[in-house]
DNA sequence: TCTGGGGTCCTTCTACTC
DNA sequence: TCTGGAGTAGAAGGACCC
């Protein structure tokens, strides 16, 4: 989808069409999640901090992100997916790759299914998409950013909708292209191999397995040259499975307060836990990650004899590990993730052999119970642990489900007084 | 006055078992 | 009984993706 957050923003304000618009964290601490492509016009692209966005872009219009509204839109896309083929695997909100190698027959080739696909889009949801046609997916991804539009200084130059590699034409095609345009080039790979002379992904393709596997590691080597010369195996797959789940928040001040990391590190344990019963699942590790205010970060986990689904579980995982760190500069941010996952049976399993003579795993699992029920019903800030109250013991403070950081509604510095309140 | 959130995968190191 | 190597699992951190 082509600034596809931007663009389910301009459907309900018709009158931001044309106008720079940035969506994201609108903080001192958030950052770009999608920017127009007149916004882009002036070097505001994705991540960068909503701060440097104001200071290229003062005309831009900010937004704050509507996850609920972006996810509704995303299953709509995916729906005309789904009646061209049913091998489609996301890779996000916004992107997807589809194997249409059985509907050739029913639809055409490529070019006229992703034609097909384009107009479905347009016509049935008035959002745009581009799309990229290739015998491989990592071709494809690589094709579908020549079919999107590009900003210029002067303007934005429409993109052609979609584009096609041919089989027999993947290294004509790749070996001129810079090498950090490649799947798993990042910052760090790309100065790596900077050093060693590369510059494009005809320069990769002909250098020494030997002095790459030596700078940037053995399983990266073997997978970038391999990329290098447009093999890429892995199949298109429609489910798959989650390994992990993971909550984490930068806050909009550093926290120094014993009390106040705790409340935030239950708060996070009850989203992760919360969304391990909505997927039936339990873990066995239990992972923290603390960034202090200098930005270092730090992360301590521990795999536990049975799976856990529960807030109190989990935080009696996070907290003490917590307590053994020194952050005695202030926390910037707290993330509690849960992995190792164990089916529900196995769970039972290791409940049964647990015994749990004093029937606390029972009272957690039915309080659990209760919590999904009432957020089923009423929201999910209708109830929590009582220990993840705010310090005024009035509201329960439930956020972690904004994906760009801070808002400026969030700017309240942790214990002061809510502003608010008192009016 | 910088640098989000939710993921996956890889590397390195250490501890443990055989 | 001691030692070293191989294999494995866990922990920690880094890099990358959208």
């Amino acid at each position: 989808m082509d600034a596809f957050f931007v663009s389910v923003e301009l459907l309900r304000r018709p009158e931001l069409v044309g106008r720079p618009v940035v969506v994201g964290g609108t903080g001192r601490r958030g950052v770009v999640a999608a920017a127009s492509y007149e916004a882009r016009r002036y070097g505001v692209f994705s991540a960068m901090s909503s701060v440097r966005a104001r200071q290229l872009c003062p005309s831009a219009v900010f937004l704050p992100g509507d996850y609920e509204a972006y996810s509704s839109a995303s299953s709509r896309v995916n729906e005309i997916f789904q009646s061209y083929t049913p091998r489609v695997e996301p890779i996000s909100l916004d992107e997807a790759f589809l194997d249409v190698t059985g509907s050739i027959g029913l639809f055409g080739a490529g070019v006229a299914i992703g034609n097909l696909v384009r107009d479905d889009v347009a016509d049935q949801l008035s959002l745009t998409c581009s799309v990229g046609i290739a015998p491989n997916k990592f071709l494809a991804k690589m094709a579908s950013v020549e079919a999107k539009p590009r900003a210029r200084p002067n303007g934005v130059e429409p993109g052609p909708g979609v584009f096609e590699v041919k089989v027999g034409e993947e290294v004509a095609y790749l070996h001129p292209l810079p090498v950090r345009r490649l799947w798993g080039v990042g910052p760090s790979t790309y100065e790596r191999l900077s050093r060693l002379g590369i510059a494009t992904i005809g320069d990769l393709a002909a250098a020494s397995p030997v002095a790459l596997q030596g700078s940037i590691g053995r399983a990266s080597s073997v997978r970038l040259l391999e990329l290098s010369m447009g093999v890429d195996d892995r199949p298109v797959e429609s489910e798959r499975p989650v390994k992990s789940v993971s909550h984490e928040e930068t806050f909009a001040f550093d926290l120094h307060d014993q009390a106040d990391i705790r409340t935030q590190l239950v708060r996070l344990s009850d989203g992760v836990a919360s969304r391990l019963r909505a997927s039936g699942l339990g873990a066995r590790t239990i992972s923290l990650k603390v960034r202090d205010g200098t930005f270092d970060t730090i992360t301590r986990a521990r795999t536990l004899p049975r799976a856990v689904d529960t807030a109190a579980a989990i935080a009696d995982v996070v907290v003490p590990m917590m307590e053994r760190l020194d952050v005695t500069g202030g926390v910037r941010l707290l993330g509690v993730s849960a992995s190792k996952f164990a089916t529900p049976s196995q769970q039972l399993q290791f409940d049964g052999l647990s015994g749990d003579p004093s029937g606390e795993q029972a009272t957690r699992s039915d309080a659990s119970d209760a919590i999904d029920h009432v957020r089923g019903r009423f929201g999910s800030a209708a109830i929590g642990p009582a220990s993840a109250l705010s310090s005024d013991g009035l509201r329960i403070v439930r956020r972690g489900q904004q994906q760009w950081g801070t808002n400026d509604s969030d700017s309240r510095k942790p214990g002061t007084p809510d502003s608010t309140k008192n009016q």
